[in-house]
RNA sequence: CGGAGCGUAGCAUAGUGGUUUAAUGCGCUGCCUUCGGGAGGCAGAGAACGUGGGUUCAAAUCCCACCGCUCCGACCA
């Protein structure tokens, strides 16, 4: 991508009262743009990282061997009767009426529509287990919406159901997705905490949070420092020494990226989902439900990666994994020699497959294009000038990293590649 | 929903009753210079001062209502 092509405007000056760092990155940089409080756009580059992350969370529950498949945000009134929950989740239930006066939710999770849709579709232990995921807008009518991305009312999420004939089978699957969950977050450049947590207006028996440690975070958790057992305040208070070992508990403040819960029969029992065993028994099926807020993934990666210059990028959600760079001369024969350098760079990159921004943008001054790019925070910065050019090379640094190498254009790919 | 604060050009801010024909910086357009860490000069374009009402000889500025945003609280997968 050819950076003067991109519909990128970064920002030196934002409001003095955004405090959050990723609140603050993420419109510096141009990734998002809000449209209300709590409601954002995603500007071609938050997109890219966006369906970055989508796409790790789609390898890994495909590893599961969950299927994806896609529910409405539209939903009757009846069906969160059925639960109890049209008034119980209110709030954060998004109400509004259809023009024949009858009430409607947009949906907020989907618990009560998969277990309506397995209900006609599960009968027997031949037709279990199963696991399905989306990757889908929530709305949740907020008090109120924090921190940019860390709470929207309108957002994207990963919800996987399980559905099991016994709570041992089910619970076996919760532990497999915890794995899951911690790759994912891996990836992300994150390593959470895994805390024991109040189940809330979802429900169920067991319930476990992905916390990562930050100053923004709103949750209060508790570490043992000993055992590393964890819990949610909000689920056990504010207890002095671990409930397993004894030894002292630590607080922290996080940002909660994904919640595990065992439901156990709560919907099946609402929705009369039964299945018949061999022996003709008939069971409410046991049920799981498995969340991660993306845009919430995507602001606590860039809490934990970043710098006073701007974003560090985790490599695999980056937007771009390389920069390219050149530095214009005075000289109108270097000048040319630049450009032709660059323009054969970027085009055996692309050839390599390799996802490259080229800063092909004309009466821009180095600072500013590095001063971009630190902000930008693509992983792996490569500068051509007359420097570099005079040794045949390129200059390749790492985001993380303070200095350079010089690499030979000749073996830029091998080397990235590597 | 309770408390506090804020709303002035694309962005960030100053101005808080009277030479204000609303200012400054960034960004934008043109020309010149500059070119390895957000350069400089000159010339320009760009604003119903959130909306509506009120007070006053005079309102961006004071008052009321509404809308929106931020923070704290309550709330919360």
């Amino acid at each position: 991508m050819k950076q003067s092509q991109l519909l990128l405007s970064t920002k030196k000056a934002i409001k003095s009262k955004i405090e959050i760092a990723s609140h603050q990155l993420l419109i510096r940089g141009d990734f998002i743009e809000e449209l209300a409080a709590g409601i954002y756009s995603f500007l071609p580059l938050g997109f890219l990282v966006l369906k970055n992350i989508e796409k790790i969370i789609r390898e890994e529950m495909i590893n599961l061997g969950a299927q994806e498949l896609f529910l409405p945000a539209l939903q009757p009134k009846e069906l969160w009767a059925k639960t109890t929950r049209w008034k119980k989740m209110d709030p954060p239930l998004f109400k509004l009426k259809d023009r024949h006066q009858k009430d409607f939710a947009l949906a907020p999770t989907h618990e009560e529509v998969i277990t309506q849709i397995a209900q006609k579709r599960i009968y027997s232990f031949r037709d279990l287990p199963k696991a399905v995921f989306q990757v889908q807008t929530k709305f949740r009518n907020e008090m109120r919406a924090t921190g940019g991305l860390l709470r929207q009312r309108e957002f994207l999420m990963k919800d996987l159901y399980s559905l099991h004939q016994t709570e041992k089978e089910a619970i076996l699957f919760y532990e497999k997705v915890k794995n899951s969950y911690f790759k994912i977050f891996r990836r992300c450049g994150l390593s959470p905490f895994l805390v024991e947590a109040s189940s809330g207006t979802i429900g169920g028996t067991l319930s476990h949070e992905f916390m990562v440690e930050s100053p923004s975070g709103e949750d209060r958790i508790l570490i043992c420092k000993k055992c590393g057992f964890g819990a949610n305040m909000e689920k056990i208070g504010n207890i002095k020494n671990c409930q397993k070992c004894k030894g002292r508990m630590e607080r922290k403040n996080a940002i909660e990226v994904g919640h595990v819960f065992y439901l156990s029969d709560k919907y099946s029992k609402s929705f009369n989902l039964k299945f018949s065993a061999k022996d003709g028994q008939k069971s409410y099926v046991k049920m799981g439900c498995f969340g991660i807020g993306l845009p919430r993934l995507m602001a606590a990666s860039v809490e934990i990666n970043h710098d006073e210059r701007g974003i560090v990028w985790p490599k695999e959600i980056a937007p771009f994994l390389v920069h390219l760079i050149p530095i214009p001369s005075k000289n109108n024969a270097i000048q040319k020699e630049i450009e032709k350098t660059s323009d054969f760079v970027y085009h055996t990159l692309q050839k390599s497959k390799i996802n490259v921004l080229y800063d092909d943008r004309k009466n821009r001054t180095p600072g500013e294009k590095f001063a971009d790019a630190d902000l930008i925070g693509i992983p792996i910065r490569v500068v051509i000038s007359e420097k570099t050019l005079s040794k045949e090379s390129t200059e390749i640094k790492e985001r993380k990293e303070k200095e350079g190498k010089l690499v030979k254009i000749k073996k830029i790919i091998n080397f990235l590649v590597k």
